[in-house]
DNA sequence: CTCAGATAGTTGACATGTCATCTATTGTGA
DNA sequence: TCACAATAGATGACATGTCAACTATCTGAG
């Protein structure tokens, strides 16, 4: 997980920041930052990273049938690039199986291993449980104002 | 720029997600990923990456002294190691000086050069004008509360 | 049928985040 | 003063994001 932190160090400058959008930005960089940190911290001792973790839930969501690479990039919100090597890790450790479609010779389908949703098994409850407390601070009525605010910034108009 | 798109791949799996904190948190990370990805986009065509954007305005707003490596890692919420690498980019292009520090030799000082300043200058208009353009869908009251749960998260109590 | 363009992925190269480990200094208590 | 902990950074190694360029297949127009 990595890649935050981004724009406007100009905390304790001083600096009255610009705009209210500006401090938002800073804000909301600085939040998904410290909440990244949090959740990667707890899944990786556990030997996956967070986005290995997400895609193994996209297979297991995805069933027998499995999901094509770029389909599984396309959920991700992840670059074709970067899948293509976390793909390659997650099958060194054995999660998932890869197999080159008959129909579409192009095509690569994705399949999770029984090993994989025998890890998954282990982390659904106590990851339910860590997103419950990690936003605990927050009540049920602010966190769906914060969803319809970060929904409007993803889909103006 | 890397390092976002964290936990819960389960859009479009039809799953209902669990909790109203679960979908904040996927919101946060998504909406963060977009901003960051367009930031960044308007960025680096200018010939550096955001997070040296955000050093080079430390490193301005720290005037004539400088600042020692670690301090700028913590204005930036960077670990450590990748500090130095990001500085020695930084001073290959000639944006960024060290000098180790006589007093306590430990320390390496980092400044900004007349030709940082010179990029920074010619950024600074056209920045603040992206940044009132990407969250311009909200209006400043709806900023304003987007912020106070922002710091809610970060600081609880 | 055949070739140009679209598709699905892969590979190379580089920036960055992160951990563990290592070096150079400084500061300190016995 | 001397051994040892604490500090400031640097390095090595690996995961990931991202762009450009490349390979292998498919597909549709002529």
């Amino acid at each position: 997980m990595a890649k935050h932190s981004q724009i406007l160090g100009e905390i304790r400058q001083g600096k009255p920041l610009g705009s209210a959008g500006e401090e938002a930005l800073l804000g909301l960089f600085r939040t998904s930052d410290l909440l990244h940190r949090q959740v990667s911290g707890w899944i990786e001792p556990h030997g996956i990273s967070g986005q290995q973790y997400n895609v193994l839930r996209i297979l297991r969501g995805a069933g027998e049938k499995g999901l094509p690479t770029l389909e599984v990039a396309d959920r991700l919100v992840e670059q074709t690039p970067g899948i293509t090597r976390l793909l390659d890790r997650l099958e060194k450790k054995k999660l998932i199986r890869r197999q080159r479609c008959a129909e579409d010779r192009r095509q690569v389908f994705c399949r999770i291993t029984p090993e994989g949703l025998d890890l998954l098994g282990k982390l659904d409850a106590p990851i339910r449980e860590f997103h419950r407390k990690v936003l605990k601070m927050l009540s049920v009525n602010e966190l769906r104002t914060l969803v319809r605010l970060l929904d409007r910034i993803r889909k103006p108009g």
